[in-house]
RNA sequence: GCCGGGAUGGUGGAAUUGGUAGACACACGGGACUUAAAAUCCCGAGGACUUAACUGUCCGUGCGGGUUCGACUCCCGCUCCCGGUACCA
């Protein structure tokens, strides 16, 4: 190695706290990061990443979110586009009323504190963000516009109250979140929780079920799991909703089911511990008045309610089969919900597994209706859930399930007992919180007017900012100057809104109002909106694969539907492209405060420089997988920047043209080298944004040039041909870093700003190609080949091989299988 | 429970989407440099057996089957882990 010529530089070593700080002010001073309001002739490109919850410090799945979203946004920069890539922050929350009540400090000052301290994280990070266009969702000017969305959507019918069971703890006197609630009790007092029924707000997202079905089939860039996932959540089925009489009651029994084909195997109907019918027959029967006191105390979480042991107890009402006319006994069932549907359903024990469960358990009649095409079927051993052939159903016996449901759901329609129904596993939208640090839902309760939309002149309701939450009830129903108004339409006394928004209310609409985030006018303009939206590229944890990224979608078209832009001008849909980020883990588990396994980024940083921490998030694995931590890796980043460093020295003034005709050997190797790294750099961020695999590409370039020993004018051209694409392809993921570089090799532009190196397709032409050859598919050897040979030359040179040809002795070649540029498999067989 | 995803050396991962399994890195071992250490550089390495030999053979991508000239990749059946499950964000 060649020592002495670079004994200056090999004095200097690479000192990322000094690079980081002198590249993030040039940066700073140049504006680069700004996205540009002028017509400048580049194309737009909008790049998200999923806004941050200021919940302290940063951690390292933030770390790797920005990280992700720098890299594309610098990328496109370097591709000549307009770049907007804002942040801000998701700044209503439970998190900051716990901190509240553990600090005693109101949530705003605990909230702001935590932004100040994040924001000088990312900073230091040196994330290219439009810091002019931060945002704060607790800030007014911010949750104005959503307050004046909600009185929108109240006088379009699309918000409406209704009636929803909620997590309460007695004790505590509070609404507990899903979160608070472990193995059923309060997490602060250890009370079982109670469901309790309240009056609460409701967005009609099930009007848009349709729309967010049909649309999922043009979001051809986001990962079809994501796709499959809201699809399955929407869950759209078609069935029949069936009309059983009660026997002597004038009353009804409506259900939904979407296997028709199996009424005439109903043995029971099965109703929610709050059903009317429940609580009607519980006034005679105080053993099922216990029963219906003990269903109340299970939590309102789906898996608990799924998983929790199935019970029920008989009412002593009978239905009547609407097609028999059979009495059908009713009970109470714990799994059945009031507010899914009617809240009531019919079970066949012989054809749904969790029904012939409950009626083993409880001793109902078994019904088979439905027969297996081919064979037959034990009854006795479990549900038969296949669709098959009718049996014991009268009229449609012989009937096969699919043509059962229609003739059946005719039956009905016709006898004015039910009819077909589409239904929606997608319930509407529950907006209402019982919390204190949120926004306030924009409404007036006028003992006279009833339910009273703030009006526009009168918003944004501000939030009082200085209340103290205890645990108890929201601090809000104490705060007496926030409680008292006056009513928008009669002038008379009344009293606010005490619940505040869900804040994914907030997060889903942020990405629309980045596009013109100061705008007082309107909550976004059109003619922004026109220029951005959608956002390009979206990037975020899997874990909003469904609530966050659906209720986005879903309020993007309520806000089309607004007129505040039109198709054209944002689109249907929010998000073109999406990238779900897997999480980082730590000893096998999500890195979290309670574990004790959390990896503070600002010591990683402090200690090897930003660069290496971003480096080392993009390089320890493939974006969309879980990211283990380890120490030893970060170091290994640290040193690849290091010999990068040091490669710096190889290079004297002499900086001439690369030549694709120059025939030494090793300079055509080096510039091989050299383009099949920018084109496997460049395909990554083109497809699927593999950095991991990406980065490893510019450390095998980085261990070329390093064996590299660059002789005469051609060899130095080349060598600083690959050192300057490696600078440039750095610049994506190790900005302070590559600026650097480039900066010592001489080069016009920083790194930043630098054009995206191209691939020189003739440094890639080989004259030779290696075939590796299989016998029967095992590796058997290689042959190295002119690389327009055919088969049968191919077929010569293995043949040739003495290591080859012995598999070939006294053997008979049956097939010959020749992938160009790959392999050549031979089957034989003995002779 | 239901929906979705995952499993490849000691570790993180790669494999041009059916074509050389283990790129790149971490950890480890050996060597060079050094008074020494750090840093740096060079070399080695999936496992088993075998050879004078880095010779050669076999096995190997969670488990059990299947399709194919050829399977980490496709199909069927499992196991375990992770995410979501509507009030954590």
């Amino acid at each position: 190695m060649n020592c002495n010529k670079g004994t200056e530089s090999v004095s200097e070593r690479y000192s990322a706290q000094e690079i980081e700080a002198k590249w993030q002010q040039k940066w700073d001073t140049a504006g680069i990061d700004a996205a540009s309001s002028d017509e400048d002739g580049r194309e737009s490109y909008y790049c998200l990443a999923m806004f941050p919850y200021p919940s302290g410090n940063l951690h390292m799945g933030h770390v790797r979110n920005y990280c992700l979203g720098d890299a594309v946004a610098r990328y496109k920069r370097m591709q000549g586009f307009n770049v907007l890539h804002p942040i801000g922050w998701d700044a209503f929350g439970l998190p900051a009323e716990n901190a509240a009540i553990k600090h005693h400090r109101p949530p705003a000052e605990w909230t702001y504190a935590n932004i100040d301290q994040m924001r000088g994280q990312l900073k230091r990070l040196g994330l290219s963000y439009d810091w002019s266009r931060e945002i704060a969702t607790c800030h007014p000017d911010y949750y104005r516009w959503e307050q004046w969305m909600f009185t929108k959507l109240i006088e379009k019918g699309l918000a409406y109250q209704s009636n929803a069971e909620v997590n309460w703890c007695d004790p505590c006197h509070t609404v507990l979140a899903n979160e608070q609630v472990v193995d059923g009790v309060c997490w602060r007092c250890d009370t079982p929780v109670i469901r309790k029924n309240l009056k609460q707000w409701f967005i009609r997202i099930t009007d848009y079920a349709e729309e967010l079905l049909a649309d999922l089939d043009q979001l051809t860039g986001w990962p079809e799991k994501v796709v499959g996932m809201q699809r399955n959540w929407i869950g759209k089925s078609t069935g029949a909703e069936v009309s059983f009489g009660l026997e002597n009651s004038e009353e009804r029994l409506d259900i939904f089911t979407t296997r028709p084909d199996t009424l005439m195997g109903v043995t029971y109907m099965a109703v929610a511990a709050g059903h009317p019918l429940a609580q009607k027959a519980a006034e005679s029967n105080p053993g099922l008045a216990v029963f219906l006191d003990e269903c109340s105390k299970i939590s309102t979480k789906e898996a608990d309610v799924e998983t929790m042991e199935k019970k029920g107890m008989s009412t002593g009402f009978n239905a009547i089969h609407s097609i028999s006319g059979e009495p059908v006994p009713v009970w109470v069932a714990n799994f059945v919900l009031m507010g899914y549907g009617t809240g009531a359903v019919m079970s066949v024990p012989a054809h749904d597994q969790r029904d012939f469960e409950f009626a083993k358990k409880y001793d109902l009649r078994i019904q088979q209706v439905i027969a297996p095409v081919n064979g037959d079927w034990d009854i006795t051993s479990g549900a038969f859930t296949d669709a098959g052939v009718l049996i014991n159903s009268g009229q449609f016996d012989g009937l096969a399930s699919t043509e059962a449901k229609q003739a059946i759901t005719v039956w009905l329609a016709e006898n004015n007992k039910g009819s077909e129904r589409i239904q929606y596993r997608l319930r509407d939208w529950l907006v209402s919180r019982q919390r204190y640090w949120g926004a306030p839902i924009p409404v007036i309760h006028c003992d006279d007017c009833g339910a009273v939309p703030v009006s526009d002149d009168q918003l944004p309701v501000e939030l009082p900012t200085h209340l103290q939450p205890t645990g108890g009830a929201s601090p809000l129903s104490e705060c007496e100057a926030f409680k008292h108004t006056d009513c928008p339409q009669c002038g008379k006394p009344a009293e606010r809104e005490l619940d505040t928004f869900d804040t994914f209310m907030e997060s889903s609409w942020y990405m629309n109002r980045y596009t013109s985030p100061r705008n007082t006018e309107a909550m976004v303009d059109a003619a922004d909106m026109q220029r951005w939206a959608p956002v390009d590229q979206y990037i975020g944890g899997v874990e909003h694969a469904v609530l966050h990224l659906l209720y986005a979608r879903f309020y993007h078209k309520l806000m089309r539907d607004a007129g505040l832009f039109t198709a054209g001008q944002g689109g249907d849909e929010p998000f073109k492209n999406l990238l779900t980020q897997g999480m980082v883990l730590k000893d096998g588990t999500k890195m979290s405060k309670s574990k004790g396994n959390t990896v503070d980024p600002s010591a990683i940083i402090e200690r090897f420089g930003a660069d290496t921490a971003r480096l080392f998030t993009l390089f320890a694995a493939p974006p969309e997988k879980d990211l283990e931590w380890n120490d030893a890796g970060v170091e290994g980043a640290h040193r690849f920047l290091g010999r990068v460093w040091r490669l710096l020295q190889k290079l004297d003034d002499s900086h001439g043209e690369a030549n694709a005709n120059d025939d030494a050997a090793s300079v055509k190797a080096i510039r091989f080298a050299t383009h099949s790294t920018i084109k496997k750099v460049t395909h990554a961020f083109e497809h699927g944004f593999a950095f991991n695999v990406a980065i490893a590409a510019l450390m095998e370039l980085t261990n070329s040039l390093q064996a590299y020993e660059p002789v005469g004018d051609a060899g130095k051209a080349a060598y600083s041909e690959g050192m300057e694409a490696l600078a440039v392809m750095l610049a994506p993921f190790v900005p302070h870093f590559a600026c650097e570089i480039a900066e010592r090799l001489g080069m016009e532009k920083i790194a930043v700003v630098s054009s995206w190196p191209q691939v020189d397709e003739s440094a890639l032409a080989q004259d030779e190609i290696t075939l590796v050859v299989q016998i029967q598919g095992k590796k058997r050897g290689e042959i190295t080949i002119a690389k327009d040979l055919g088969q049968d030359e191919a077929m010569a040179a293995a043949r040739a091989s003495a290591s080859i040809n012995k598999w070939l002795d006294g053997m008979q070649v049956v097939k010959v299988i020749l992938v160009p540029g790959r392999l050549l498999n031979i089957v034989v067989k003995l002779v």
